[in-house]
DNA sequence: GCATGATGCTT
DNA sequence: ATCGAGCATCATGCG
């Protein structure tokens, strides 16, 4: 902070965006860009990031992350250890809109994973003794059912060949062969991939990847000639949502779209994201219940002292005594795998490792 | 003490 | 103006 204050030239909040925008932007004369929806300067990462060239502001995103991950999470889990020494969030099973399950007090779906220092926070939640932490993914389980739901040649077949679906829409979007995808192009066929879950934009991919608004719309042109069904889905749900007032998931479960009929167009094509995403992500959450439940009572009907302490979304980790490590990898496996049979295969990754940081 | 906005963490 | 779903922290303003 001090190294802040002596580049300002004077000394401020630092976690006050209302103060950090008038030091940048009025005392240093940084150029400005985004405005923030209560009129003053937009001090967000994204806006920070184009004046990384300035040391103050370099020094700025590193005290952003520092101060964000020390806060949140090394103080404020802290204060949530119970007399036991564990952390017990509790697990909301009626709060979300898509059917996904949220957590809080604290919540433990959003432990840090990203940056090094995130890491080491995350190495620090450890199992008892003569337990270890055995965790299984869903891989691409909201593509995996893009891919079912829209009926898409191209996409079943990718996963059927089991090939990385980033790296492969690249090479078709890009019309090149597999081994010749760099890493920028599969970067950007990733965020159209994630886009397209989303109901995307040109202007919100362009934002997303750094291009330009035009070669964004390119990428996704290019993207729904090739994956076609993909395109026709989207048309036809958001058709069949407007019709019923409402989209539903793989298990028949519905969300209404009240947004779909109002007057503002912003709010109605947040409702049209929304119809595409919802039984998307909504049948991700129907099925990994279906997986949880299923994990939960063979683990109790085989009487395993192992147990599961937590989901977040695709991943289920369970603490696991030693001697049962195979035996919990299994029932992982096989009920997340088969917990319901899509056109495309449920691939789970397995790990285990001696604390929440895999690898 | 409570609400709201800005920001940032996850999937 | 413009990507889905959440929750926590801090600053700020109101009472």
């Amino acid at each position: 902070a001090s190294d802040i204050f002596d580049l300002a030239g004077m000394t401020f909040n630092i976690n006050s965006p209302k103060q950090l925008g008038n030091v940048l932007f009025e005392e240093l004369k940084l150029p400005k860009s985004k405005t923030n929806a209560s009129g003053g300067y937009s001090t967000s990462v994204d806006v920070l990031e184009k004046l990384k060239m300035y040391p103050i502001v370099d020094k700025i995103l590193y005290y952003r992350t520092v101060s964000k991950l020390y806060s949140t999470y090394a103080q404020g889990l802290l204060s949530a250890i119970s007399s036991d020494g564990r952390i017990h969030s509790k697990f909301k099973q009626t709060v979300t809109a898509t059917g996904r399950i949220s957590s809080t007090d604290p919540n433990l779906q959003n432990i840090p994973i990203r940056t090094e220092i995130g890491r080491k926070i995350r190495k620090a939640f450890i199992p008892e003794e003569g337990f270890t932490i055995v965790s299984g993914d869903y891989s691409q389980i909201e593509l995996r059912i893009l891919a079912h739901i829209a009926q898409d040649k191209n996409m079943i077949k990718a996963f059927l060949d089991n090939e990385d679906i980033h790296t492969s829409t690249a090479a078709k979007v890009f019309s090149i062969p597999l081994q010749e995808v760099t890493k920028e192009q599969r970067y950007a066929a990733k965020a159209v991939n994630f886009g397209i879950i989303y109901g995307i934009s040109d202007y919100s991919l362009s934002q997303d990847i750094n291009v330009s608004v035009k070669n964004a719309g390119k990428y996704i042109k290019d993207y729904l000639e090739h994956y076609s069904g993909v395109k026709e889905y989207m048309e036809r749900i958001v058709k069949t949502a407007i019709e019923n007032g409402y989209v539903k998931t793989i298990y028949g479960r519905r969300r209404y779209l009240p947004e779909l009929s109002s007057p503002k167009h912003s709010v109605r094509e947040f409702g049209k994201r929304v119809a595409l995403n919802a039984p998307i992500q909504g049948s991700a959450a129907d099925i990994m219940k279906i997986a949880m439940i299923k994990v939960y009572n063979e683990l109790k009907t085989k009487k395993l002292k192992s147990r599961l302490i937590l989901q977040v979304h695709d991943e289920l980790v369970i603490e696991t005594s030693i001697d049962e490590i195979e035996e919990v990898k299994s029932i992982l496996l096989h009920n997340m795998r088969d917990s319901f049979e899509l056109s495309v295969p449920l691939e789970i990754d397995l790990s285990q490792q001696n604390s929440l940081l895999k690898g």
